[in-house]
DNA sequence: CTGGATCCCAATTGATACTG
DNA sequence: CAGTATCAATTGGGATCCAG
């Protein structure tokens, strides 16, 4: 229907539009990268990811657990110790992910040389 | 170095930062996927990709161009005509971006049981 | 009329300070 | 250590205005 072309666009529950409120925001990528080595802690993945806050942290990753995509364990010794680990849900989508790093990786000269142009022609 | 983890995650040059600079936020994937088709005009695009801005739409197209992932071509028209295609680049991105969305699409049931359990364990 | 720029206000995010 | 609470800064939505 539609003539012919699918439209993807216009619905709740449209995968695209899924896709995009689970990890397209600003730190869910990066979160599971950061994770793929094994399990970490929170204050060490605050550090690996360079630029978060504890706050969009916390956040982020209470999203991601809720999502599936990873696991929160707490171990009760003194002081607290909190791991926060791929699933086996995270640990699929990391593949398809890898393979748009690669490609974004590859590309990256040419879309930086688009920029350079890009901003040359425009004043 | 480092412990024998690549380290992904500090550097400005890091490949998943990149990729999430570029397509990482509300609007591009959408975009890109709604010229999958074929070129579209402006107010084809805004009407196709429900809920967002005239705003956001200028800025995120704009955006896209710089990087090289779309043309704007300009037919001097009246009243004026401005479309928007995929570049080369542009369709190579969405090649992977697709895998990523069959994924997602897939997997969906999962994760929306995982939400449930989510917000149910939770009080 | 179409594409887009601008302004104002609400919603998100970020930087810290503080707590169990 | 792993968060929460608070407030400042940034971003996004929507109406409005403008050029061709």
């Amino acid at each position: 229907m539609n003539s012919g072309k699918r439209v993807f666009h216009n619905n709740e529950d449209c995968p695209v539009r899924n896709v995009v409120a689970q990890i397209g925001d600003k730190w869910s990528l990066l979160i599971l990268f950061a994770l793929v080595d094994g399990p970490e802690r929170f204050n060490a993945l605050k550090s690996r990811i360079e630029g978060i806050s504890q706050r969009m942290l916390t956040q982020t990753l209470r999203d991601l657990e809720r999502e599936g995509y990873i696991s929160r364990t707490v171990y009760p010794e003194v002081p607290v110790r909190v791991e926060y680990a791929l699933t086996e849900l995270g640990k699929g989508i990391v593949k398809p992910l890898y393979e748009l790093v690669l490609w974004a990786d590859k590309h990256q000269p040419t879309i930086e040389r688009a920029r350079k142009t890009y901003d040359k022609h425009k004043k």
